[in-house]
DNA sequence: TCACTATATAACCACATGGTTATTCTTGCA
DNA sequence: TGCAAGAATAACCATGTGGTTATATAGTGA
């Protein structure tokens, strides 16, 4: 069963959410629980602009979820898939290095 | 335990291999086992340039092996993480859809 | 050696995109 | 109402990249 074109272009849209260090940043510090922006952007080294627009992109992917609180938006992973994603891209990195040195997002 | 910068831009890289429709085809058609390049062309509709452009990213990322045979080269998947990464993916955007449209890689 | 096939590479272009700076919008509070 | 904080958006730039056309390279057979 092959996916078509259309198809594989929305595979390809999801993969691409995941293909940014900084987005992959974000969903690693979202990986300990909900956070709100601020405390994302005082966690990465990058500009409040930037964090917000990278959320804006896992958003539209359906990556992360988000949830007003007062002035604060708070973000959180909307599906444990995200894990088994990075999960899976580190086995492989780890089984391919030279010398063993575990990755485990 | 959290990836540095440079382990989080080895994982996006890895995830990039995988971010663009014509790589993904290429896979789809190397789901069924190894191939020759021509026979990748024939299969999609691009030129062999760009087949070869794209083998070369996903040979590079570790993601397809190559074997010469006369003047044939012929590709395979390298590792069947390929198959659970877009199964995820899939799976996710099969949650995701409000019509059920099964899609499966 | 000469053609022919299969594949890779180079040069190029149009377009997408990550990051920055500056600005706007929204909310809460004095 | 005015102000400050939090977040999103706009404009812009430099870079990366998918695809094409044209060319080069390697192997095969006559």
């Amino acid at each position: 069963m092959k996916l078509d074109a259309t198809q594989l272009e929305r595979v390809a849209n999801q993969f691409r959410a995941f293909a940014e260090a900084t987005r992959l940043a974000i969903l690693q510090e979202l990986k300990g629980g909900e956070l709100s922006v601020s405390e994302i952007v005082d966690a990465l080294p990058t500009s409040q602009a930037n964090v917000s627009k990278q959320l804006k992109i896992l958003h539209d992917a359906g990556i992360v979820t988000r949830r007003k609180q007062g002035t604060q938006v708070i973000y959180q992973i909307s599906d444990p898939m995200v894990f088994e994603l990075c999960g899976l891209v580190c086995g492989k990195l780890n089984r391919d290095a030279v010398k063993p040195v575990k990755i485990r997002f």
